[in-house]
DNA sequence: AGTGCCGGGCT
DNA sequence: AGCCCGGCACT
């Protein structure tokens, strides 16, 4: 097939051939500005980018090119069940001998939802937050804005009764989330420059693949890191970083487990490739919920399917069944860390060299004021985006209020108009960090910083209400519930 | 004048 | 470490 670029050919149709299953990849033409984005099938890495959405749709083994448009025109006209049915069908028929097949995860990480965060952009120091889900479609095959979709009942969605459920679908997703991460960091990928088409079959690549999968499945069972923007709260987070290490900080030191398993996942690469590298833009794959209304932001398929799965589906929280329904109602946003962290490093100006994450992410992920830090491409206007929406005044942030009280971590969810703080300890830490570079600022006489224009705990309470006040108020310090 | 908060002292 | 406050910078 052709493996021309994106930009040469508008409607470049990739075919990926996994596990003797075909899957074609559709780029949007919307997004065929750069011509750094090669097809999938290009022999050699993958591309570290793919500028703008790239819609997957799966295909049967010998299917053709145009089985999408049948699929899109199905009768039952439910603008879900085509590719998701063709999807589970597949992975029935395909799957049986997953032992040899290697990770199936591939498989259903081509699936139309996941495909469609694969989009990358490459904009400079901006988050990428592309949530387009392509098979949110009519089944005329036109295009619905997501908001204007409403999320079919589960019992609408023709889902496989025989699927797999649980354990085997988790290991889907992180199969798929390895093939993202992949697509990610290129030179991770066939250092050997096996083509792509093959790599699944190849022994060497399928053993390292299962290993993968295995690992980063074992490591990602539960906990994920999140922020909601429906329910206005965002996770607690240490300083941001400047530094991408600051970045691992900042996500080992707010996420617990999750961010052992991203971890993990980076770690596997690690090894894999002797070439130490970093991701460009040090772009992070988060999964946005698309139920109407809620936008919920997680770290991992597992936990934004769970999320979708408890939260949504109304299914019971401790099963770990799934039928891979949840697949339809979320999909992979790109979050560029290091815009995080630049917005995030301006979160306390008296700690320039702190770790943090997003929020990112995050946690670090968000401070208000900040939030133009990051851009999110593709709904540049209104889209409650992760960050941009956090204004100050729906702002909601689980935050400790006293960080001077040390070890007295007082976490609390925080309302209206208060900004989120770096986790306690973290903070702490910077605090010393001031301590210890304020000395060098007194040498510089004038070098005070100038005082930020939020509003502190003195004008938003009022002396009346001091004991309203965050701790460092009272005591004269530098405000921490409303940090510039 | 009001506010923010540094620097330092006290417990 | 927690707490308090004098005093300065800034608005």
């Amino acid at each position: 097939m052709d493996s021309r670029y994106i930009l040469e050919k508008p409607s470049v149709e990739t075919r990926v051939s996994v596990s003797g299953a075909d899957f074609i990849c559709l780029a949007g033409r919307s997004v065929l500005h750069d011509s750094r984005v090669p097809s999938v099938e290009k022999s050699g890495p993958l591309p570290a980018y793919t500028n703008g959405p790239v819609f997957c749709k799966p295909v049967m083994d010998g299917g053709s090119a145009t089985a999408g448009k049948s699929e899109r025109s199905s009768p039952k006209g439910n603008r879900f069940s085509p590719g998701g049915r063709i999807l589970h069908d597949m992975g029935k028929a395909d799957l049986g001998d997953q032992k040899d097949t290697g990770p199936t995860g591939v498989l259903k990480r081509a699936s139309p939802t996941h495909c469609a965060g694969i989009s990358r952009q490459l904009s400079g120091g901006s988050m990428h937050l592309d949530i387009r889900n392509p098979w949110k479609q009519t089944a005329q095959g036109q295009n619905v804005p997501l908001t204007e979709i409403q999320p079919l009942p589960s019992t609408h969605i023709p889902v496989p009764r025989n699927r797999k459920p649980s354990g085997h679908a988790d290991k889907e997703v992180m199969a798929a989330t390895v093939l993202t991460s992949l697509s990610t960091s290129p030179l991770v990928l066939c250092p050997s420059s096996a083509p792509i088409g093959n790599f699944a079959v190849s022994e060497p690549s399928s053993r390292a693949w299962k290993e993968m999968l295995s690992a980063s499945y074992s490591s990602s069972t539960s906990g994920n890191w999140s922020w909601d923007a429906s329910d206005q709260s965002v996770p607690s987070t240490p300083s941001p970083p400047l530094t991408n290490d600051t970045n691992k900080n900042f996500l080992l030191s707010s996420h617990g487990d999750d961010v052992n398993e991203d971890v993990t996942e980076s770690g596997h690469f690690m090894f894999e490739d002797p070439i130490p590298r970093k991701r460009k833009n040090s772009m992070k794959v988060m999964f946005k919920c698309l139920w109407k209304n809620c936008e919920k932001v997680l770290s991992t398929s597992s936990g934004i399917q769970r999320h979708i799965r408890t939260v949504h589906l109304g299914r019971n929280s401790e099963s770990d069944y799934s039928d891979g329904e949840e697949d339809f109602y979320y999909s992979e946003i790109e979050v560029n860390m290091d815009s995080i962290t630049e917005g995030l490093s301006s979160l306390t100006p008296t700690s320039p060299t702190t770790a943090g994450p997003p929020p990112v992410f995050p946690s670090p992920l968000t401070d208000v004021p900040h939030s133009e830090h990051i851009n999110m491409n593709g709904s540049q206007s209104h889209a409650p985006t992760l960050l941009s929406q956090s204004a100050p005044s729906t702002l909601c942030h689980i935050r400790t209020d006293h960080a001077y009280q040390g070890h007295v971590t007082h976490v609390r969810t925080v309302s209206i108009g208060e900004k989120r703080q770096p986790a306690t300890s973290t903070h702490t830490a910077v605090n010393k960090n001031h301590a210890l570079i304020t000395p060098a600022a007194k040498s510089t006489p004038g070098t005070r910083k100038p005082r930020g224009e939020a509003k502190k705990c003195r004008k938003v309470y009022g002396m009346e209400k001091k004991d309203m006040w965050c701790t460092a108020c009272r005591w004269k310090k530098a405000c921490q519930r409303f940090t510039d």
